[in-house]
DNA sequence: GCCGTTTTCGGCCCGACTGTTTTCAGTCG
């Protein structure tokens, strides 16, 4: 089946039918247990779809880019491309007959499974979520068997908190409440090792809850328990138990698990509350087929139920015959079948890290003088060889934005602290803004100067992005593409890019690409650092940092590279200044060849 | 409904905690 009426380009159908497939799902969830299994399947649809890099219109072309997408079969296949051409899939036009749509809506609160809301609906008729608040209200739930008067508290609860719940931080902000929360746990009377596991962990770019693993004599694990659910951040007890409880914390409303095990299980269970689910359900199911269990308590022979391992996670990869998964990795992107065959890449690090390449001073829209920016980074990164000095070009008015004759005034001022620190430390860069038809707002006579140059698109986000930066990448005196995406996370997506095409032309003529690693920005995003890297881009991480406090956003930075694969090679910034004049020299011979 | 270096058919991760129950279903991660 072909596509004969695709919608115009930049239309953005991915979120739409993630959005349908995951309604699918409820729908058969609610329609009983005969269904689970296609339930699994939309639900892994639906993640496929929701984190796609590209809009699925493009997958849909050809049958066989489509099936390649991991939990896209005949099926979804067919219905994705009835959805393009039509607007509509008639399986889901039917299942709605069948589901009352405010049922589906309730199937997304905490607490509320298909069998709480089938119960809800076949005994008192309930419709939707105005009608249940209502019920619960008049009291007209009480009585009703499985509804118990704390079954009805955590109804409510979840009714209240159903806006919060979807919200996730931002991976700065957890990482800070995170570590304070751990080193309370850590004084913990008993607490032998702990440390915090999940998405934050991983890394990623947004955080749902908080999971802290750790370890103690079996004895100490209540009183454990009852301090972490006594700390004073907590505003909630969600669950406790033996092994594991969980809290919400004051103000960020934010879920904190700890978990519990010995330490011949620590390993196992660190391996386990990491995640990602992907990751873990695709390592069981793959041990399970060698005979063996994996669970949190360790791996087992399927048969004989001994321990084989379980102690840390690099006792339990070794079993499997694996290279260790850093965390950042563990996103069931590929990595189990690499670290099998051994071909994991050696993850960059943050002391690998040698310079910044972005930053803001008060001549700009930065909060510092030059002179203590620069004092300040040789003192608390006394490795960093330097610093890359990149104020705004003259469209940023609202940044303010310099004129070409401040630019020449600037030079001397950072000549004249360079000479003052004894040594080439401050690099004279500019953030050069892109504009609507491509070209740059400063003179090329003027860029020419400039040890750096990174070029930012800031406005005329409708515009086509595609061509500017294509544009951009081509001149001699561009040498970076700052935050491409543009995207702010939580506030505006991204426009929209042929990622494929500004690879291939940053690769071609060796411009780099930056993962600006703002708390807010993280763009490049980790699953499109990976492609470019793989297409031979080069990538530089830097803090664009406005105040002292940021340069230390360069361990987001270097997180997202991480994620994306990034070997020290990757990463402009690992390497000294002379090689930097290196990969600028190349690009001006990359160029010339063009022109050939 | 998807998927395959054990399978094109027969599987599909696995256990803790809660609430309301007298032994377990539902929900979550």
């Amino acid at each position: 089946m072909g596509l004969s009426n695709v919608k115009k380009a930049g239309e953005r159908h991915n979120a739409d039918l993630a959005a349908i497939f995951h309604q699918m799902a409820s729908c058969y969830r609610y329609l009983g247990a005969k269904h689970r299994f296609r339930v699994m399947a939309y639900d892994g649809a639906t993640r496929t779809l929701s984190n796609l890099k590209n809009d699925i219109s493009v997958y849909a072309k050809d049958e066989d880019a489509l099936h390649e997408l991991h939990g896209i079969g005949e099926s979804i296949g067919e219905k994705i491309v009835e959805y393009l051409n039509t607007g509509k899939i008639k399986t889901f036009e039917q299942l709605k007959k069948k589901v009352p749509q405010g049922l589906l809506e309730l199937m997304d609160i905490a607490g509320f499974g298909p069998a709480t809301v089938k119960a809800l609906h076949q005994k008192i008729h309930i419709n939707n979520r105005d009608e249940l608040i209502r019920a619960i209200e008049t009291g007209k739930l009480k009585g009703l068997r499985g509804f118990g008067p704390k079954k009805i508290d955590n109804m409510k609860r979840g009714l209240k908190l159903f806006k919060e719940a979807h919200a996730r931080m931002l991976l700065w902000d957890a990482m800070n409440i995170g570590e304070d929360i751990l080193q309370e746990v850590l004084a913990f009377p008993g607490i032998k090792k702990a440390e915090l596991a999940g998405s934050l962990r991983r890394k990623k770019e947004t955080i749902g809850d908080i999971d802290i693993i750790a370890t103690a004599d079996k004895k100490d694990w209540k009183k454990i328990v009852s301090k972490f659910i006594a700390l004073p951040q907590s505003e909630r007890i969600l669950a406790k138990g033996e092994t594991r409880a969980s809290i919400v914390l004051k103000k960020t409303n934010i879920q904190v698990d700890l978990r519990l095990v010995h330490e011949y299980e620590y390993g196992s269970a660190l391996l386990y509350f990491t995640g990602s689910k992907e990751h873990n359900i695709k390592l069981r199911t793959w041990a399970k087929g060698k005979g063996w269990k994996l669970n949190e308590y360790g791996v087992f022979d399927a048969e004989s139920d001994k321990q084989l391992a379980g102690a840390t996670e690099e006792e339990i990869y070794r079993l499997f015959g694996m290279q260790f998964i850093p965390p950042e990795l563990r996103e069931e992107r590929g990595e189990i079948e690499n670290a099998r065959k051994h071909l994991l890449p050696r993850l960059v690090n943050l002391k690998d890290i040698r310079g910044d390449m972005q930053m803001h001073s008060v001549w700009s829209d930065g909060a510092d003088e030059i002179e203590t920016i620069a004092r300040y980074v040789c003192k608390e990164f006394p490795h960093y060889e330097y610093i890359v000095l990149t104020d705004h070009s003259p469209s940023e008015r609202i940044a303010g934005g310099l004129q070409p004759a401040d630019f020449i005034k600037q030079f001397k001022e950072i000549d004249r602290i360079n000479k003052k620190l004894g040594k080439d430390f401050i690099r004279k860069g500019v953030e050069v803004d892109i504009l609507a038809d491509g070209s740059l707002d400063l003179p090329e006579d003027l860029l020419q100067q400039f040890d750096w140059v990174v070029a930012s698109i800031h406005s005329g986000f409708t515009k086509d992005n595609t061509q500017r930066l294509l544009k951009v990448c081509e001149r001699r005196d561009v040498h970076c593409i700052g935050h491409p995406g543009g995207r702010l996370i939580g506030k505006r997506e991204g426009y929209t890019l042929d990622w494929n095409k500004l690879f291939e032309k940053a690769a071609a003529t060796g411009t780099a690409i930056e993962i600006n690693a703002q708390p807010n920005r993280l763009d490049l995003r980790d699953d499109l650092v990976k492609e470019a890297i793989e297409k031979g881009v080069m990538i530089t991480i830097s803090t664009d940092s406005h105040a002292l406090s940021q340069f230390d956003f360069m361990q987001l930075g270097v997180a997202v590279a991480r994620r994306g694969w990034c070997k020290i090679e990757n990463v402009l910034n690992t390497c000294s200044w002379k090689a930097v004049e290196q990969f600028k020299r190349h690009k001006q011979h990359a160029l010339k060849q063009a022109v050939k």
